[in-house]
DNA sequence: TCAAAAGTGTTCTCCCTACACCCATGG
DNA sequence: CCATGGGTGTAGGGAGAACACTTTTGA
């Protein structure tokens, strides 16, 4: 029989965080997830998590997962919803804190753990371990909230894009079509994006600007009251 | 020394909810505090909240909560955080799924547990016991987030209301000031207010329209992708 | 020469804003 | 008769939707 160091006068759940880690692929959303090689949902797909440490708090427990299972640091992520349904987990009692990430696909050492962890399309992703097909709902949800109002599309974008490129975030996420030329003027306006001297040729057919998100420049409009709206 | 009754191979945090409820006096919004009468914080207000039983979800336990309070069955509540530093409580390990409430003051018994709970007006709450001041910052801000998307305002109001109770309600929960004109037009619009064929006397100069909210209208104006913005 | 991609301009419409006006009541 | 509060109408401006025009390239 396993020893059993930690009592308590009361029953306690177990704790864990799980991290939906989203990634744009240039026409695309993505989530990275991880084979179960154990029991329960064994062979099933679902996303990285795991227990938090006693001395964390649970947004350092999803970055230190987010951390060892893509290598990446300081991603942007935020916590969306903690699921509690006391038959979550066949197992025990367990409550999830539940996070989303936003990274970029480019950055990601995707072989770190190569055998276990990859990329879906959202709608090729197979039935999940637990309840992580209601989490990935409730995710999306968050994120197409999020992005109305939030600038936090760049953090799937490459440093330098192409309006092209954002416009495509957006009616990837969103799933709508917007006008291209309505769509530019729109972006510019909120003097939040410094064109750059560069260009790129994403198609062989044209020349096309480039742009980088101008953080600086949000905030203080932010701080103004300015409300950027999508 | 006490008896310890369950134990665990691992340490396991404690988890609690929490519930900021909000109530509406017709001019400022309100927020229902208890005064604690054990250390740590003996003495300090804080809101009401207790450790999750294990069959229960924590929507459940915040519900369950909820009703010790006030008496109140079936209002709207939503989770919007956990909270989780690893010393938000001096004692121990605990962590807090946080809920806000909306209520009708008119119908909480606020004499349950008399002595102990009190509603204060928002400028008017004082420092409150463990990390609750953060706990209300973040309740206000995802309330206010909500109100511009979501009819939830209507369960602050009486069944019954005016135009005018209503637009104080969005004022004082936004802290703008809408023309008296231009709030009506926009919100009769919305086709989601039922014109009653009574009328009140608000103040001794005029009678005033009754309205009260049409849900399943609203229901099925969402449904069509109808999406409500003020 | 044509299709595709990127940049830019134009028009129309709708909604929000601001403000004005009317009516009813109590003092 | 006037101040107050409630209901309604109207002119102007700004932003979004639709679409057209232009340029540049490869096929």
């Amino acid at each position: 029989m396993e020893e059993k160091k930690y009592s308590y006068k009361y029953p306690h759940p177990s704790v864990t965080t799980d991290c939906v880690i989203f990634g744009f692929d240039d026409s695309q959303l993505q989530v990275l997830l991880v084979e179960r090689g154990i029991e329960p949902f064994k062979g099933r797909w679902a996303f990285p998590g795991g227990f938090i440490k006693m001395d964390e708090s649970c947004e350092e427990g999803a970055l230190r997962e987010l951390k060892e299972e893509t290598g990446l640091t300081g991603a942007y992520i935020e916590q969306f919803h903690a699921f509690s349904d006391p038959h979550r987990d066949p197992r025990e009692r367990v409550i999830t804190i539940a996070y989303y990430a936003l990274v970029r696909i480019q950055e990601v050492k995707a072989g770190d753990d190569a055998a276990r962890a990859k990329w879906f399309h959202l709608n090729e992703v197979p039935s999940l371990a637990f309840d992580h097909d209601l989490i990935l709902r409730a995710a999306l949800a968050r994120l197409r909230e999020r992005i109305h109002f939030e600038p936090i599309g760049f953090e799937l974008l490459p440093e330098k894009f192409t309006m092209k490129q954002l416009q495509n975030l957006y009616e990837a996420i969103l799933d709508v079509r917007f006008d291209r030329a309505n769509f530019s003027k729109k972006m510019l306006h909120f003097n939040i994006l410094t064109q750059l001297d560069e260009t790129v040729w994403p198609t062989p057919k044209r020349e096309a600007n480039l742009y980088s998100f101008n953080e600086a420049c949000y905030r203080e409009l932010k701080q103004k009251g300015f409300r950027l709206e999508f």
